[in-house]
RNA sequence: CGGGGCGUAGCGCAGUCCGGUUAGCGUACCUGCUUUGGGAGCAGGGGGUCGCAGGUUCGAAUCCUGCCGCCCCGACCA
């Protein structure tokens, strides 16, 4: 393309920061690891926001805040918690600077020395349950269901943009409940609704399933989650939803008065989605050419471009344009006119062509003198000239609601492409090697053999799927009996 | 933390081996004119602590020493 990013075919990882960078979503910053995310990167998460807060209300949670940094001794409560994050903590010691005796800038004070140090959050659970302590105390305050939407460190080695910074922006939802039941239907509950987003509005299908016990969240007793396929044949993990047993509950001791005079802990759920989801819809649909987006989460789902001589002409079409525009948006569309004079029309087909705008329309005199205009749709690149009658909006409404399928079903095709049964070790090495994918294979359910085929495949074992047909087999690795076909593949 | 690579204009790079005019190219930016149906053309212009600090030298982007930062590959991870 154009502006010098690679082929998804040449370098696919140089592709994808190229594309992020040059589409104008987000750049690295000062800050090792942190990312700037820039305004259109932005409104993308915050259309996927709106979406989900919709959903997360709809399903009966309200918003809270609970404080960046979290007490030192917090951590430990929960032995695999602190066990499960220790090792990518930021931590606060000093409350001060100042200036440096010998001119040379500012320094931390020593007298400003924190008696117990603060630990910028990687995840909320046990900020918040110490408040649940107090906010619970008897059958009637369950269930309590709570999201928060935050930002969280996690000190990692490694970055990439938007797949895994130090800093970033997530929701996380924690509720406690009365029962067991009604945690681990809370737990599955939020799933679907993150299955049902990054399906219908991200148009990514995924695999809804639960954890291995070694991928499990630091305190959790089952972890259920959505693992979407990228383009290279990479899994991404999308979405976690955990049950939490009576873990944080005991060790925060929050107890609650049953109907019938008891006294017992409550049984806890915590759920996130983060800007990793950014990564997932660039890495699901977007081409050679640039970014491309699914006309629910885009921005501005029409962008009409003028071509003109004139200042005449540049009247007479925006006039034009105008009624075209107000048509579309009394339909909800979201649509753009750029009739910039400071960049040719070429220019902004390329432009908006990077950064994914689903449907381009582009008037000029000749469409002028015909009443028609052209329209072009994103993902497949093909144009047509339409005539400007009545039904115009209709149809570009109805154009809008194909591309959102027809990008879901593309993808879903991609998947079904790459996925394959395997019940061959040779095979399976070979398969994740060569062609990568999603590989169903049976597993004999333990942590031995799920450590040996992670160190000589790299693959994972990224669910075990939910709803699946039991199946007699053999486990790919020991032979030993299996009940079920688990899924693996290479992720991020 | 181990291995590799790189720091020169907003971005992408050449120049460094072998020290020597005023540090150069593409792009972006500014001005003017011509252009405008797929990233325009011509002319003119602005923009540089050559990562930082010290050293060698008549003279350092270039040689020496130390430091810092970034990227890629591994281990760790949403």
């Amino acid at each position: 393309m154009g502006k010098g990013i690679p082929t998804r075919e040449e370098d696919y990882s140089g592709w994808y920061n190229e594309l992020v960078k040059k589409a104008d979503l987000a750049e690295t910053s000062a800050v090792r690891g942190c990312m700037v995310i820039k305004p259109y990167g932005f409104s993308i998460w915050e259309r996927m926001q709106a979406e989900l807060d919709r959903m997360f209300k709809e399903t009966g949670h309200t918003n809270a805040y609970f404080p960046v940094f979290i007490p030192k001794s917090y951590m430990s409560k929960e032995a695999q918690h602190v066990d499960g994050f220790a090792k990518e903590c930021a931590v606060v010691t000093h409350h001060r600077l100042k200036n440096a005796e010998d001119g040379s800038g500012v320094v931390v004070d020593p007298e400003a020395k924190l008696e117990e140090e603060l630990i910028v959050r990687p995840t909320s659970e046990t900020v918040i349950w110490n408040s649940y302590r107090n906010w619970i105390q008897s059958y009637r305050d369950l269930p309590l269901l709570i999201n928060q939407w935050a930002n969280v460190v996690r000190w990692e080695l490694r970055t990439r943009l938007f797949l895994r910074t130090a800093e970033f922006l997530w929701q996380e939802g924690h509720t406690a409940h009365a029962t067991e039941q009604e945690a681990i239907d809370e737990t599955e509950q939020m799933l679907e609704v993150y299955a049902t987003f990054v399906e219908q509005f991200m148009a990514v299908p995924v695999i809804r399933g639960l954890k291995t016990p070694s991928e499990r969240f630091a305190g959790a007793v089952e972890t259920y989650c959505i693992e979407a396929l990228m383009q290279d044949g990479k899994a991404l993990q999308s979405g976690t939803s955990h049950f939490l047993g009576q873990n944080f509950a005991r060790a925060f001791d929050v107890k609650f008065a049953t109907r019938d005079g008891g006294l017992e802990h409550v049984w806890g759920t915590s759920w996130g989605v983060s800007t990793r989801l950014m990564g997932a819809l660039i890495m699901a649909h977007s081409d050679d050419n640039g970014l491309i987006i699914p006309p629910r989460l885009a921005p501005t789902q029409v962008v009409i471009i003028p071509i003109f001589r004139n200042e005449e002409q540049h009247s007479a079409i925006s006039e034009k344009v105008m009624e075209v525009k107000i048509s579309l948006e009394r339909l909800g569309v979201s649509v753009k006119y750029d009739d910039r004079d400071t960049h040719k029309p070429g220019w902004k087909f390329a432009e908006y062509e990077l950064k994914g705008v689903p449907v381009r329309l582009a008037m000029g005199p000749r469409d002028l003198e015909n009443n028609t205009v052209e329209v072009a749709r994103r993902d497949t690149l093909e144009k047509q000239s339409m005539e400007l009658d009545e039904t115009f909006p209709q149809k570009i409404a109805g154009l809008l609601d194909q591309m959102q399928t027809d990008i879901y079903n593309k993808a879903l095709e991609f998947q079904q492409d790459n996925t394959h049964k395997i019940d061959d070790y040779e095979e399976f090495k070979r398969v994740l090697d060569e062609e990568g994918g999603f590989v169903y294979a049976h597993w004999d359910g333990t942590d031995e053999t799920e450590a040996k085929i992670k160190e000589e495949t790299k693959a994972t074992i990224r669910c075990i799927p939910l709803n699946a047909e039991a199946e007699e087999g053999k486990c790919i690795y020991s032979g030993k009996p299996s009940q079920q076909r688990v899924l693996f593949a290479k992720a991020y």
